[in-house]
DNA sequence: TAAAAACCTGTCCTTTAGACCAATAGTTTT
DNA sequence: AAAACTATTGGTCTAAAGGACAGGTTTTTA
C-alpha cells in the first residue's frame, strides 16, 4: 500500500502529512518506476491548482496508462463541479477539497481501498439534479408542446420523456399505473406522438 | 449517536448486528419518539425488500418529516439503479447492498457521519454516464458512443434512436426483426443504455 | 347550477421489447 | 491454428406498453 502525492508544493500540505506520514511526494507524475512496487495497491493524490486543467487530464491519463491498478484522487484548491465531473468520468475515485482535514483524507482512503467512490454531498446532489430533470434551457420550446396539455398530463409527460417507466412515474406522482397510462394516452393524442419514444424526442428536441 | 434499523426481519441481519451491536431494530418507521433522543445524531438504516417501492418512499418522507436531522441509509436486497437514484434524490445519504459485510457498514457510517455520501462504484459510473453533459463536448460523447459499436449495430442504433420500431428497422435494413433485437441488445450492453428510449436520449442529447 | 373538462381507476386484450439460451458461418486477431 | 469478434437467425419467456371499453369523483367554466 503506497500513497503518492503529486503536488507543486515541495513540502506537501500539512493535513496530508498528518494523515499519511509515510507518503511519497513528487512534483510531477513522472515518478521513478523503481519507487513503485509492482502489484502494490497505489493511490495517487493529485493536488490541483487553479488553471491546470489540462495538466490534470494528462496526469490522469499518464497514471492510468503506467499504473493500471492505481487509484487516483484529486484534491482541488478550488473545487468546482465541472472539474469534478471531468475527473470522475475519467475514472478518478475521489474528488475533494485540498484543504480537507486529515480525518477526511483517511476516510477517503478507507473508502476507495474497499472499492468505493467518495464525493461530497453537494456535488452528488448536483449530479442527481442534472441527471433527473430535463435541462432548463429547453423549457421554452418544450412549453410549446406542453402548453396544450393539462397540468397532470404535463407532469406525466415530462417524467416519461426522461425515460421512466409507467410504474416509476406512478410511484413518483402517487397515482396508479393505470392513471399514468390514461394521461399518456391523451398526451399522445394531443401532441400527435406515436409512443413515449416520440414524445421524448419531441420534448428533448435540439434547439436549431 | 443512534442507529435504528427498520427491517421486516425481527432479528436483523447478521452483519448489521456485527457492525452495530447497540442498534435498535424496528419493523416499522413508527419508532416510539421517546426512544429517540432529541438532537441526537440518528441514522436510519432502511432494509429494502423487493416490491416495497412505495413503502420506501413513504418511510423516507416520514423520517425526514419527523427527524429533520437524521441521516437515512437504504440497504437493498436487490439493488438497482433506478431505486438508488430515487432514494438518493430524496436525500438518502447511502445506498448499498443489504448483504454488505460489516466493514462496509461501518465505513458507510464513518463517511456519512462526516457529512459525506456513500455509494458504490457502478452506480456512480452510471450517474456520470447519464449526466456527462456537464463533462464536456457532447458531439464528442455521441461519437464515443457510436465508435464502440460495430457497423451494423450503429445502423440499427441510429434508426432506433429515431423512434422506429424493430419491425420497421428490420424492413429498412433487410434483416429479420430477430436480428434487429440482437444488435440492439448488444448495443444496450455496450453503451449502458437501459432500453431504446435511453439510447435515443443518449444519441439525441442536446449540447448544453 | 348544469355542463364540461380534468382527474382517477378498473379489466381485458394485443403488440412490442428485451432477456436468456443456442446455433451457424465468415472475418479478424493473437 | 486457436480464439475472439461479427452478423445472422431461431425459440421461449416475461414484462411493459398501449388500445378498447367502462366506469367513477372533483374542479372549472359557461
Amino acid at each position: 500500500m503506497q500513497d503518492i502525492f503529486i503536488s507543486p508544493l515541495e513540502t506537501g500540505m500539512v493535513s496530508w502529512m498528518e494523515a499519511f506520514a509515510k507518503a511519497k511526494i513528487s512534483a510531477t507524475v513522472q515518478v521513478s518506476p523503481t519507487k513503485i512496487q509492482k502489484n502494490a495497491f497505489v493511490i495517487f493524490w493529485l493536488h490541483m491548482n487553479e488553471d491546470r486543467q489540462e495538466w490534470l487530464t494528462n496526469a490522469i491519463q499518464l497514471i492510468q496508462k503506467k499504473y493500471v491498478n492505481a487509484k487516483i484522487v484529486v484534491l482541488a484548491n478550488a473545487p468546482n463541479q465541472a472539474e469534478a465531473f471531468h475527473a470522475m468520468s475519467m475514472g478518478v475515485v475521489a474528488y475533494s477539497h485540498a484543504y480537507s482535514p486529515a480525518f477526511v483524507l483517511t476516510e477517503i482512503k478507507t473508502v476507495i481501498s474497499h472499492g468505493g467512490v467518495w464525493l461530497g454531498q453537494d456535488l452528488l446532489k448536483r449530479i442527481i439534479e442534472v441527471s433527473t430533470s430535463l435541462a432548463g434551457n429547453q423549457a421554452e420550446q418544450v412549453n410549446q408542446h406542453l402548453k396544450s396539455l393539462t397540468k397532470r398530463e404535463k407532469e406525466v409527460a415530462v417524467e416519461a420523456a426522461k425515460g421512466l417507466s409507467n410504474k416509476e412515474i406512478a410511484r413518483i406522482l402517487k397515482i396508479t399505473e393505470r392513471t399514468v397510462k390514461a394521461h399518456l394516452s391523451s398526451t399522445f393524442e394531443r401532441l400527435g406522438a406515436k409512443d413515449r419514444l416520440h414524445l421524448a424526442l419531441m420534448l428533448n428536441k435540439k434547439p436549431t
